[in-house]
DNA sequence: CATGAATGAGGATTCATTCAT
DNA sequence: GATGAATGAATCCTCATTCAT
């Protein structure tokens, strides 16, 4: 982190400056991916010149490390989401229809596409997306222990395991198999889902 | 088609000149991406000046269409191995763990990665893809359908559905698994994939 | 218009930088021609970077446009010249000595040959060239008009296209002839050229 | 001439493949410029591959040379015509009409202001100009002076020097006006050029 | 803080020319 | 003779980055 921020007089604004231009690259990174979006696209949908941006990056790559990093969170947000359940699994079940009409938007399934890609190739990005998965995966685990425990289900190491990693494996293919096929039959995948879930998590 | 070739006299020269080409940005694009990769750098790869290639395809674009083109069928030929076997889907849940180990191989996930994320901002390579895509569920299609038929359960059309997409969108979730945790326990994946397997397709 | 500018911020200081572009690209097209000069070339003779050029212009073609939209105009200033007199034709007839000196030198020749054959292949030049020439010889047309009524003459329409055009079609054929014959007698060709002119305009 | 032709074994096939590729540049370069055309334009045009051209011109610099050659006589040609009349003079005159309708055809018009901007560039092809010019003007006297002779007016030198060089100033004129006018009054501009005929020739 | 003019390295692409076959 | 595969230099253009103001 310390290598993708600048010490700047004044925090906060220098602060929503930064955030200004994370917003600025979201809409150019998705249109045009992080190679194509140039700076000049970048510092005129921020509304900033493009000099001024580095004042508050490095340079194009620290302002693609933000982003990932502020992006990279997503799942995390959805366990929070969980969290609050008094049995997380059975909301992810009912919340399956919503998870899998929102993962059909372009807009939504791009971005993690084009940060995976980046991450097989930039050791940075990499280890930001493992670090936030790590995250995630250790959120997602108590949820799903506290939902085994609640059916009075086994929680050893393995089982839990199997369930984070077989679980996470289905929704990080919702964005692929959305771009390989926009059209598909909604309902049947989240019929499809649920049984899933429901055999893995509660089997 | 005849985008993406050139008519050579030589005809059997010429398409080992192309495979040349292919082969070298098979490398340069798994190391450096699609953009990444310059002409040069393929060129050195593929021991031919930059400006020779230019005789086999029509610019970088076409090297990349026609890269995609030769690295989409991968799913078809899974496909074709299964269609030997009597009870399909039995042959997927006994080749689970190969087809893992093999998924979290970086050699094996870089690519489609790659091409997802170029996809979603190229819409020829996206039509690529989603041409592959229906391709690899008809033929899958099929073969649950004969595995549904032999374990005597229903085979309407939507539950058929259900099968395909759910169980794909499971393979595509893979690779992004891999690169998000690459020391996962394979072990509890595997069983994971298995009892997903049994409840969606036998279920 | 739209086309070949670039609206900037500092206006003047742009008009500037764009005319020390068009005055370099002058020396570097008559030397080496409209494709023979390169975007290096021209970068170097307008003492600045071949990238910065592209901020103001949109490339080599806008370029050339522009240079031949300022270049084209030079029959434009003769005419004005000539409409102070009182009787135009006679002064056209006094300037003859000061005209064909004139377009013997090959600074004023190079160009005019140099835009004719771009035009015969570039429509957007040969347009820029059909419109300076609809101007022209409007002018001109009116100068003969006032000069025949002057000495009583007739002028309908067709009389008035026959100065006109015979007149021009003479100053177009001086540069091709100062090329094929470099050191022709040039007293020889004045005393024709009033002779000429005497005859068309004023018989 | 020697440094554009090449000694080879079988003298009369060579001249006819010299033929075939300067008939073949004819095609390109009224089409595409000299610059514009490439050796595999030509190549192909002339039905022959690039490499082989090489047997017979030493490279694009020669094709052009040799093509300005062969093309620079055109007004040679119309004197002989010329001479075969006993008033020279007076046929000009009579084919003033077929003149001015022949070098409004564009494919008329574009080679002579390709070659004169290439000859204002390049020194070798303003030789062949300047020395193909010296012998049309040479010819061109002649038939002038026989004429002038027939209307026993008086052939000095000057006056010969007169009429040639505005006449052919005149005729170098057509073209150019062409392109810039396209749809000119033509019958307007042949009364014009008799009109300008007999006042320098017959005057 | 903020601008945007300016740079220069690097990229894709074209093309005259050569040479092994 | 004849081919066309192969080269590599040159060209136009883009873009991240810097810096004077």
């Amino acid at each position: 982190m310390s290598s993708t921020e600048k010490r700047l007089s004044a925090p906060e604004k220098a602060a929503a400056r930064r955030a200004q231009v994370l917003a600025a690259a979201a809409e150019c990174f998705s249109r045009s991916g992080f190679h194509g979006a140039s700076m000049a696209e970048i510092s005129k949908a921020a509304g900033m010149s493009a000099g001024h941006i580095y004042n508050y990056f490095d340079g194009k790559d620290a302002i693609i490390e933000a982003f990932v990093a502020a992006n990279v969170e997503r799942v995390s947000a959805i366990m929070r989401d969980l969290a609050q359940h008094k049995d997380p699994v059975q909301a992810m079940i009912d919340n399956a229809e919503e998870t899998v009409v929102e993962h059909l938007q372009p807009n939504f399934y791009v971005m993690p596409l084009e940060i995976a890609a980046e991450a097989s190739r930039n050791p940075k990005i990499a280890q930001a997306l493992q670090a936030a998965d790590i995250s995630s995966r250790t959120q997602f685990r108590v949820l799903v222990q506290r939902a085994r425990e609640l059916h009075q289900l086994p929680v050893d190491d393995d089982t839990l395991d199997l369930c984070v990693e077989t679980m996470i494996a289905f929704f990080h293919g919702l964005p692929m198999r959305a771009l390989h096929h926009p059209n598909l039959n909604q309902a049947a995948l989240v019929k499809g889902m649920r049984i899933a879930m429901r055999a893995i998590m509660l089997g």
